[in-house]
DNA sequence: CGACGGAGTCGAAGCGCTTCGACAACCTAT
DNA sequence: ATAGGTTGTCGAAGCGCTTCGACTCCGTCG
């Protein structure tokens, strides 16, 4: 193992120049910064992380904590670490990967220890008791997710209201009467994760403006559920033509199961969902959906994050806003028989 | 932030005295250890990640590396990702993330700065470029995946090979004569990513013994690539009547176009799939399907390196038994016309 | 022309922990 | 009673790095 007075030996200056030229954190001579630099070529120095943590009290780790549930859709989270793991790298941190497992105990563990120099959670509920925690402490952190109280928090979501609205009002102006939200499993309305929620939310009240009716119901994914699902759904309101999906899991059921049932998309049913692009095309018929910004609020966070462990930075909700894509799954609404 | 001293001075002990209690590497009286921990518990002590990897050149830190691509399918990589973590945790072990992205380098810079103790690699191609490399390291690793050359390497996988063979004799044992592979994507097979081979290789020769016809196409997921490959294999061999499918994105796909050109799955088509159960159960028509087991990969992978850590385990291949359940999308091959 | 300031370098003091050797106190076995 | 072992505790020496103050050159300005 190559240490750093090795290199100073080897380049015949003393430790703390052989530090300066790595840090610029004061101004080296073109000469010597060129003689350090080819003696860590040559010996192949890599600092040691943890002396370099232990003088600086900086690990240059970013803790990410995913949840752990298999309830929620997957791609969306794997698609949001990598994203993060990405950018952080591009700014000199690694991603320490945590499971919510842990609970508030990890939030306790990663700031007392200086494992990691500041932290971004996902799958945050509206009343997460994690929160307090973060609140309390010195360390920095992001929230992916809106909590019900975002005082003192940086939070990075997609605007889950507005896509609900925005889902009402293309269906709306389309001449949908009656619509259905297929949404997430129960679990997660129990567990008060927020962005369901706020979807409905703003789903429903845009829709009394435009004078749409909502039937929601939770679903769990796949095709049994969703079977059972849609079965209660036309017998309650025959005449939905609308449906807008938030589970994804559900989504090829739904189409599998209309088509069994005669009912052609688009012409007798529109089916909007809220699922990543890639999603969304690759589905059995392309769907006209609101994209999940996986990859943007990963990048998101981490910049938030950056600004803060930098100084600048302030508390600040960020929420993007949702943009449908018209594919081939919606159209006007059938005439009234 | 409370240091070891501080612990140590409330507790009326010196601080090696302290260090031991949380080691357990030197015996401590009853007494001593109780007023230890009760100091740990009134001051909320953490130890520092850092000062304890530079000391003790030990960082309690895993290093996972998992694949950038998206042309993977991803839940397993997630599944993967999460059991590693849970049970590194379960070990005392923090993971760190890290995306395929840097290749070689991220072995480099990992070994060499100390920042983990010991690193699993996921997506191993058949000739990795990061073979070499652990090769030479002292630091103990596992692959997820089974490159071409093991020798001095740690391996867990799926045994592949019998994977493709057991397809090949449940749809021999009920009669099939003409069957289709549909394969990952052809990006995946460019790579030389071992798994898609092994299976292809496995099936091929089973299907040689059982006097089956083999037709493999590679297949990017989603609804479109799937169309254009089915039209192809009907052209090619229109008596086809079973299928494989590895690209677990081509799965529903399949299942709609087959549905939509009448042809009944199982009285028709029968079709296996190799995926995660959940997918194989969640699926519209429940697939008989060879598993593979995320989680038990992910955690086998975290005991062999903790074994290696540890000074016990040696290298070796561990390739876990494929089980092939029965549901209901396969079924006698159909008499001949 | 002397004082001053900036650029470039060095030495030394830690950061908080682990671990080794030393030592005191006690407990056997002779 | 004494040698020898255990057991429990302490002090001190680092681990490899960052960072602060100090120092030496220079070039520059009044």
């Amino acid at each position: 193992m190559v240490t750093l007075a090795e290199v100073a030996q080897h380049a015949g200056v003393s430790a703390s120049t052989v530090s300066y030229v790595l840090s610029g954190k004061r101004s080296i001579s073109a000469g010597t910064r060129q003689r350090v630099e080819e003696s860590i070529q040559v010996l192949g120095y890599h600092p040691n992380a943890g002396a370099r943590a232990l003088a600086s009290s900086r690990s240059n780790i970013i803790a990410l904590m995913i949840p752990l549930r298999t309830d929620m859709y997957v791609p969306v989270m794997m698609e949001i670490a990598i994203a993060v793991t990405t950018s952080a790298r591009s700014h000199g941190y690694d991603v320490l990967l945590l499971t919510g497992e842990e609970g508030p105990d990890a939030v306790r563990r990663i700031t007392g220890s200086g494992l990691a120099d500041a932290m971004i959670l996902m799958d945050v509920e509206l009343d997460d008791e994690r929160l307090p925690l973060l609140r309390d402490t010195e360390q920095p952190s992001v929230l992916i997710g809106l909590p019900a109280d975002t005082s003192g928090l940086t939070c990075v979501d997609l605007d889950f209201g507005a896509t609900g609205a925005l889902c009402a009002e293309h269906l709306a102006m389309l001449g949908h009467r009656d619509i259905a939200v297929i949404g997430e499993a129960p679990a997660v309305y129990e567990r008060h994760t927020g962005f369901a929620e706020r979807t409905l939310d703003g789903l429903r009240s845009r829709s009394r403006e435009l004078g749409l009716r909502v039937l929601h119901r939770p679903c769990e994914g796949g095709f049994d559920a969703m079977s059972l699902t849609l079965a209660r759904v036309f017998d309650e309101r025959p005449g939905t033509t609308g449906f807008v999906v938030q589970n994804e899991s559900a989504v090829e059921p739904l189409l599998a199961l209309l088509r069994r049932q005669g009912r052609a998309v688009p012409e007798d049913v529109s089916v909007i969902a809220i699922c990543p692009d890639q999603v969304a095309v690759q589905a059995s018929v392309r769907l006209t959906s609101v994209a999940i910004p996986a990859q943007e609020m990963g990048r998101n966070a981490v910049e938030r994050l950056i600004a803060k462990l930098e100084g600048r930075g302030k508390d600040e909700v960020v929420l993007i806003a949702p943009e449908l894509t018209v594919r081939a799954s919606t159209g006007p609404a059938p005439a009234t028989s």
